[in-house]
DNA sequence: TAGTGGTCTAGACCACGGT
DNA sequence: CCGTGGTCTAGACCACTAA
């Protein structure tokens, strides 16, 4: 999988900010001297620095030069990055999954409508607990359309369906739209999250694209009010 | 203020599917058309394509073309902004504040960190409900420091802070960390957003960068649990 | 005035999808 | 094969900051 060499470089600068090569508030090297680090244009470097920036990793002022905005967090999530569960916490701590129920059944209207299924076609009911160091962190009610997504089975289910779909199917994912909300808990987060009667929990609401515009997931992620808690980085 | 040619098409584009000139899954017009239409050249199209990719109302595919990912919504976000409640609301509904407090005093320890302050730096401490058409939709804790922002009034904090930073400072706004946590509602909340005992809340505390990367604003706006909700789009 | 990042161009070549 | 979007280049000019 040949990356573009854009990406290689904001790939490389980020990586260097990750281990404090470049410290916060520290300026870059100008775009000219990256231009002829990685012997490209200075093009191809504004589009490297622009994801950058985009994730909030770095700001420029005209005038003066580029500089680091945040020193690394590995809570920190950065930008517009989404990867599902697994690939937002193993860098923090061990993940693992125990399945509730899995199904294959037929969409719900409101399914039909939000994942632009037509008759006959059938869903993976997945529901999940996910576990950070043995700790419950998140419960997920997922659906993901049979026709898209084939060949789901127990251990891909325990891991990272994420990882099947880009490296086994050879899927490649677009945008989400995510939906932030607080919850009264109910009896399987009571049960699942080990939280109290009266806790509240965060509940995300997930609609998740390919690259092909088409939707393939939608989710409820339910975190427990005391540990879980969604960081994103928006930029104007 | 001049807008640079790919914002000025950018805009121009996501004006025309909020109008739904061009409407669900239809292409647009191909690249070298539009370079013609606005006379410009292919990468400032494309430029301009990129913006309306992340904030999710479009999506290309390679040897086909392009299209148009979603018809307009009013409660959708687009993408990476921030503007604000006044700013996010406005299209939606009426929007007004109520001031609860308005104070200036030194930060704790906690704050100086975050907004990253020096000694005798003071910060503006302001508690606002907003309402939408009436009702009250969000219950704000903001803090600013008072170098950065100086000369608020009455007038500004009932309408809108962002405008009087961008519009009659000059600022300009950079990214903004938003965490989502679900709390217990408090004395506040129950006064102010007039929400029950056991009702949970959608906490998001935010920190909002200037485009020089400085700190301004750190917020937490408790949203009523069956009223708020916050939708973000993230692209991987 | 010198140095920085921001914008824009014309043109080239590549990767992919459908015919 | 053609038409689509994706990447990349070299070079130009502009806008802004600091000395």
């Amino acid at each position: 999988m040949k990356s573009a060499k854009y990406e290689i470089i904001a790939n490389d600068i980020r990586n260097k900010i990750r281990r404090n090569h470049f410290k916060k508030d520290q300026p870059l090297p100008n775009q000219d001297e990256l231009t002829k680090k990685y012997n490209t244009s200075r093009v191809t470097i504004q589009r490297a620095l622009n994801i950058l920036k985009i994730e909030g990793l770095i700001y420029t002022k005209i005038g003066v030069g580029t500089f680091v905005q945040r020193d690394y967090d590995p809570f920190y999530i950065e930008g517009l990055k989404y990867g599902g569960f697994t690939d937002n916490y193993s860098r923090i701590g061990n993940v693992n999954s125990k399945i509730i129920s899995y199904d294959v059944r037929s969409p719900e209207e409101a399914e039909k409508k939000l994942l632009e299924l037509k008759d006959n076609q059938m869903v993976h009911d997945i529901v999940r607990v996910r576990y950070l160091d043995g700790e419950p962190l998140v419960l997920e009610y997922t659906i993901m359309p049979v026709s898209i997504i084939p060949g789901l089975n127990k251990e891909i289910l325990e891991n990272s369906i994420y990882s099947y779909i880009t490296n086994e199917l050879g899927l490649k994912l677009g945008s989400a739209t995510r939906n932030f909300t607080a919850d009264k808990s109910d009896a399987y987060d009571h049960k699942y999250l080990e939280c109290d009667i009266h806790d509240p929990v965060l509940e995300v609401e997930q609609v998740v694209f390919l690259d092909n515009g088409k939707p393939f997931e939608y989710s409820q992620v339910r975190y427990p009010y005391n540990k879980g808690a969604v960081t994103v980085t928006n930029i104007i």
